[in-house]
RNA sequence: GGAGGGGUGGCCGAGUGGUCGAAGGCGGCGGUCUUGAAAACCGCUGAGGCGCCAGCCUCCAUGGGUUCGAAUCCCAUCCCCUCCGCCA
């Protein structure tokens, strides 16, 4: 959400941002609104006042024993509360409008973005590590991993359809001590506080971070309740703090979190069918940060550097994209998208996304601090980055360690995780 | 699921139709004292909105209602706690 000033004094640089986004939202209205709300605000209030004034004579005249004169007085007082109850419909009804209007506005963002329409203009910023050259011709990951046994696309499809899979055997075992080595770099090395959180969500959470109201339709949600399976751990965690005034010494406040995250993927029909890639149910370890407001820029430097330590750690080249303005999400400012290496593919796919949100989240889930030095309450800034995707670094490292025999190997910071297990192979799989 | 109890400022906690935006405490800020600190003492200290200002209006879980007037009375909803039931 943005500052309410925003929109009175600059609604032509909204305006320019709604363009580069490529999106369509009813600032005219917006703005119509408002005024209509503000001028029947002040006629409410001026009654109020008079009624208050009123009310306290009325009072007086009791206690003073005045009681006819007492009585005279509240025929016209009620009338006066029958018209402030009037008018107060009317503006409430604006003020809903308005409020549900501003919800609708996506974040500005920042000079840095390049201007752009869709992900072919997003900026590479840099790379890390070569594509190998196998030697052969690499699997793509649906196939191998079938084939090794620790992957079940078909028994998935018959217990819940399409968009699931069953890990097995080494594979299980991949997919945790993934999760382990992650959460054991952010918590050891990196400076973030382990949370485990609800796996459900009030909409009230996923208004704070913005995935309400504007994108329902790529939630699960709970039939007949105010629930929705999170689509990333970001809600929960960044709604830890909601409504909520922090010491500025609690700042920067990092946390990691691994969640499994639910995705209805509405609209994405025939894209990515195959594969782990794009699957209704997904882990992820998440890293968030309430920063305050003059360090978040440097914030989300350091917050994709945790996230590119993990890809480094595990050996798979990968590189970074600043998303253009067309490509950047609703809440972001700007957003550096980790793009890993897949031999199977043969090109790079996103695996992590790393955002700045500004004060747009804090606003709205009302997140604040206390400045040390004395003075108002100001809105922190959020920012989280997915440290990473279990799911695709699994099919990255698949991929890419995959061997002539089609045995995989395992690289070497997970084998402490998988019992020191250094190769999967079909004939370990019983 | 059943029966009770309760949601008040950054935190704890008092309040019961009108001078209550709310006692008291803690915390925070400033000061006195001190070489410095602690202690003690004194003072200040909630948030939001509208308005050019003066100022006005909201806010005691949320939403309705009663009333001239509601933190206070009534209804509904949500959340928390205790006990019982059920369960991992």
């Amino acid at each position: 959400m943005l500052p309410r000033e925003l929109f009175r004094n600059e609604p032509d640089r909204i305006r320019r941002m709604l363009r580069d986004r490529h999106t369509e939202a009813d600032l005219d209205r917006l703005l119509e609104v408002d005024g209509a709300w503000r001028e029947v605000l002040v006629r409410v209030e001026e009654l109020k006042a008079r009624r208050n004034v009123g009310s306290k004579e009325i009072g007086a005249l009791f206690k003073a024993g005045e009681r006819r004169e007492a009585e005279g007085r509240k025929a016209e007082m009620a009338a006066l509360g029958e018209e402030i109850k009037a008018l107060e419909a009317e503006a409430s009804a604006l003020e809903a409008e308005l409020a549900a209007l501003e919800l609708t506005i996506p974040n500005l963002f920042d000079e840095s973005v390049p201007v752009g329409t869709d992900e072919s203009d997003n900026r590479v910023e840099r790379s890390w590590g070569e594509p190998p050259d196998f030697g052969f011709e690499p699997k793509a990951h649906w196939d191998l991993g079938p084939e090794l046994g620790i992957l079940d696309f078909e028994r998935a499809a018959k217990i819940a359809g399409a968009r699931f899979a069953v890990l097995r055997g080494a594979g299980a075992a991949l997919e945790r001590a993934l999760i382990s080595y992650m959460l054991d770099l952010h918590t050891g090395k990196h400076g973030y506080t382990e949370v485990l959180t609800p796996y459900l969500v009030s909409s009230e959470s996923l208004r704070g971070t913005g995935q309400l109201p504007k994108f329902e339709d790529d939630l699960f949600k709970i039939e007949g309740r105010d629930l929705y399976l999170i689509p990333t751990a970001e809600v929960p965690v960044t709604n830890l703090h909601r409504e909520e005034v922090l010491a500025e010494e609690q700042l920067p406040t990092r946390y990691c979190a691994f969640t499994p995250c639910f995705r209805a993927e509405a609209g994405s029909y025939g894209k990515d069918v195959r594969g782990l890639i794009r699957q209704h149910q997904f882990h992820k370890v998440e890293l968030v940060q309430l920063v305050h407001p003059e360090r978040s820029w440097e914030a989300l430097e350091k917050l994709t550097g945790h996230a590119e330590a993990v890809l480094r750690g595990l050996g798979l080249p990968y590189r970074v994209v600043t998303l253009c303005s067309g490509d950047l999400g609703f809440s972001s400012a700007k957003t550096y998208d980790l793009e890993v290496w897949l031999p199977g593919q043969n090109r790079y796919r996103e695996i992590s996304s790393c955002s700045n949100f500004l004060d747009f989240q804090a606003r709205r889930a009302r997140i604040r601090f206390k400045p040390s030095g004395g003075g108002k309450a100001r809105l922190v800034h959020t920012l989280n980055g997915s440290g990473l995707a279990i799911g695709r670094t699994l099919v990255a490292v698949l991929e890419s360690y995959q061997q002539a025999d089609g045995s995989v190997l395992v690289p070497e910071v997970l084998r402490p995780y998988m019992g020191g297990l250094e190769r999967i192979s079909p004939e370990a799989e019983g």
